[in-house]
DNA sequence: TTAAACTTTCAATAATTATTGAAAATAAAA
DNA sequence: TTTTATTTTCAATAATTATTGAAAGTTTAA
């Protein structure tokens, strides 16, 4: 396969699957572009390789500065803005699970835990409770496992669990 | 706060954070319902609980029950279906686990590994050959890790993981 | 068998989510 | 200043995804 056409189908292929994760596909394709390429980019760079509007690349750039993921840099003797991706992926695995803990874990434990105050002793609320705190404390371990990986060094992280799990 | 009302805020809850994950809204609610119900529930039940069609019900139910997640169950001298929910929260997580890493990062793999056999050694190849090793690299390791959840023993699983983390 | 009870399918439609593009805002240069 | 380059916003629109509901299919009972 030629270099050009194996970096679109990768920006294509990661692109479907974010669809999958419920993140935007463009965000995904933007972020993958910016992966693979040499050199920082600006919005016009963007727009043309991927065929789309400068509303939708400005939207999904802050998007993803925002998820930290990507930065802005300025090129000497340029007025636009121009945009690299970091490329260290264990740095970018560990941003995208600070963020989606953030914002999809922490909402969850949040209500999990203000569903307990249910005043009610009858035997169906004593079992809503009780599922009620199973899915707290799962969610709790996930939550604390992942807090562990953020902070953890890739190679340190994988050896070490590798060894508490294996039998 | 009321049983019922906890009960359908629950139910709400869970359905709009199913959203942000890439999961159907109404396939999130019939599972949480299923989940907090004292008994097995047929698509009638479930329609008017949640005011969906009779069409929608049967579509999410069969999808629950694909992921592993609910059972039919025949209540004596009914013809009708009835389904439950297991109540195993910790083995709802190792089913969403499996099926999520089945259907979402497996696939991840090999489009990266096919992707991989680039021809070309050009400076530009070699950093996009990198970066697709360093990304199988890490969704390795994550597959892996979730491998081990999967098989492993909630408490078990949780200690050791503590225990080789901590400093 | 036939009829009744129930489940499944899927084309039509509704609801949601993403994208465009042009106008407004902002920043740098003249 | 004013002009020009660039970025941002957001209402309109397109694309995608979910839902309905009625017809077709299946199963059980009479």
């Amino acid at each position: 396969m030629k270099l050009d056409s194996a970096k679109l189908k990768y920006i294509h292929t990661w692109g479907s699957l974010a669809t999958s994760w419920g993140i935007n596909k463009t965000m995904a394709q933007v972020h993958a572009l910016l992966l693979v390429s040499t050199k920082p980019l600006s919005a016009e760079d963007i727009m043309e390789t991927l065929q789309i509007s400068r509303g939708n690349v400005n939207m999904n750039v802050r998007a993803l500065i925002d998820w930290g993921i990507v930065n802005k840099e300025f090129v000497v003797g340029e007025r636009k803005e121009f945009f690299v991706a970091d490329k260290d992926i264990w740095e970018l695995f560990k941003q995208i699970t600070k963020e989606r803990k953030k914002r999809e874990i922490e909402p969850v434990l949040k209500v999990l835990e203000e569903l307990q105050q249910v005043d009610d002793n009858s035997e169906d609320a004593q079992q809503f409770k009780q599922v009620l705190g199973d899915l707290s404390k799962v969610t709790n371990t996930v939550n604390n496992i992942l807090d562990k990986a953020i902070k953890a060094d890739e190679h340190w992280l994988l050896s070490n669990f590798t060894k508490a799990i294996k039998k």
